[in-house]
DNA sequence: GTGAAAGCGCTAACAC
DNA sequence: GTGTTAGCGCTTTCAC
């Protein structure tokens, strides 16, 4: 616990060189003679030498550390992007540091706060939604910043995502198609732009090329989790809906669950297509068909844009977009 | 992007005074007439000025940066503990490193490396197992070290779990109890000391006070995953238990799945009592029994521990004990 | 190929 | 109550 800290002075005077040169073989620097270098390189093992950071990151402005904010770790999507950042990050050997916002407009400009008074290198951001005090800071930062699995509909930061418009227009084309006439919408809040301005408007495209008009009653708005999609079901089915597009795992299982408990026959009865292809796809009875989407590379390639940023490069596109996919179980009819 | 970076110099420069009284301002440092607090206070937010926490670091020699590793973030039951240590940690005013280990003994001293080259003021580990090497470098660590859900048999390190042996003897009771001559164990690798030194010996008590011996055939090892639960199914059946005891919820519901599948009546048939309450526990249809951990409790205990090691101050006890629970659902007979 | 020296932006004595 | 002055441990010109 009381280590006596190990400088790179300390380094220099065993060696019997100066400063610069341990620090030339610290960062791999190639003008060192190959026997200084191992000179160098057997004191530093010796002396159980570990470089300190913190005084790198003031001497050269980097340190290889980047903010991650996310609404909640705990929200399997959420994690699952985090750990496609986090090995990607490791790989070009970032650290990052998380942190929760609970989608908190407050907690989101402190995180921010203090992310960009530790000096990060970078940031990836997610969040349902972005507001313009958070723009704005943004803006004022000097380091990179990337959504990940994030929309902002004005388009302005990077942002790596699928494309969520055309893939709730499938599931609902899909639905259509399977002969239900009242397909229902059950979403995230309304507040948020990828549920207005993405997927909403993917389930009236779906409708309009159906020649169908939308009926308002058809779209529900829900939080994510499964007691929300549970208690959901009874007013679902009094809107005379026989079939269902769900934009989360949990809602959908929910849904599932309440119409098998109260006698409603899946897919036979109802139908039902959901998001992200959890595990939670496989654990309920009957299993949920799915879009597919790619969480954990939508972490991996922002995470690699933002490496490309911090290094001055210009991506080829600012708003990158993943394939997205389905996957057919048994709560459609084939 | 290319902020002019405004220091406390320019501050104390357009304040007219000197930079120990804007650091004392900024520290909210007592010792500062209420007038030069102000003016001060008026210039920083002029100026945008942001303290570098980085400078601050290395001078102050305190990061206020916790390193936390855990085996994957995808993993709802670390997920859980990293948001209760997260929670507590912004409460504190202190930001979290993320890392995953994957369990790796490679990655988890790579890890712990960067960490301290980070000069971070504590670390959070949570992970199955702490091998000679980990133990090595956390006694070479110059900062507090905290296991969180995770045990060290030597209990030498710091920690906050349950008493898992007992929360598996009271499961196994209940089983026995039930009228089930042979209840199993399903239990993760058994090189994990939690397994083999903790759950694995509840399970033998509750054998030895029922004065009952146990049956090897009846213990089983998987991952921590619902296929390993379903593919376990056959094997449990053939070793004619009647009931089991499982020590993870993917694993249990993936145990439940493949019996009901294959016909067998649950609970009637067999009983199962699983360990995680997490919310797939309500999703299955029987629902599943469960043992109750304060996960997140866990985690965010654990961060109140560190903190006071990093204030010096010596805990009450060192290896913290929370206390679990049951609930009842539909894998028991009542 | 190597060294000297000037910072990086801040805190923490210590003086006044 | 406020200012002066060393560092903190490293990188980075710039010489040689």
């Amino acid at each position: 616990m009381e280590k006596q800290t190990i400088t790179i002075y300390d380094v220099a005077r065993e060696a019997k060189v100066s400063m610069a040169t341990v620090s030339r073989v610290v960062n791999g620097n190639s003008n060192v003679k190959q026997e200084t270098k191992e000179k160098v390189e057997a004191v530093i093992n010796d002396l159980g030498y570990r470089p300190n950071a913190v005084a790198r990151g003031l001497a050269s402005r980097k340190t290889t550390t980047i903010g991650v904010i996310l609404p909640d770790v705990t929200d399997h999507y959420f994690a699952e992007l985090a750990r496609g950042i986090d090995d990607v990050a490791q790989m070009y050997h970032y650290q990052i540091i998380l942190a929760n916002s609970d989608e908190s407009k407050d907690k989101e400009l402190q995180v921010l706060d203090n992310l960009l008074g530790k000096q990060v290198d970078g940031i990836i951001f997610m969040g349902n939604m972005i507001n313009e005090k958070v723009r704005t800071e943004f803006d004022r930062a000097d380091v990179p910043i990337v959504l990940a699995g994030s929309v902002d509909p004005t388009e302005k930061q990077y942002s790596v995502n699928i494309d969520y418009r055309k893939a709730t227009a499938e599931a609902t084309a899909q639905l259509l198609e399977n002969g239900n006439e009242r397909v229902a919408l059950i979403m995230g809040p309304a507040e948020q732009a990828i549920n207005s301005e993405y997927k909403l408007k993917g389930y009236q495209d779906a409708y309009n090329a159906h020649s169908k008009p939308v009926d308002e009653a058809l779209i529900f708005s829900t939080d994510y989790d499964y007691q929300s999609g549970y208690q959901i079901a009874d007013l679902v089915l009094a809107a005379k809906a026989t079939a269902a597009v769900v934009v989360d795992d949990d809602v959908a299982a929910g849904l599932l669950n309440a119409l098998v408990d109260s006698g409603v026959k899946v897919p036979t009865d109802f139908e039902i297509i959901t998001n992200n292809n959890s595990r939670l796809t496989v654990m309920t009875r009957p299993q949920l068909s799915s879009i597919t989407q790619p969480i954990y590379d939508l972490g991996a390639v922002s995470m690699r844009m933002l490496t490309k940023l911090m290094n001055l490069e210009e991506p080829d596109v600012s708003n990158i977009i993943l394939p997205h996919g389905y996957v057919d179980r048994d709560t459609t009819q084939h």
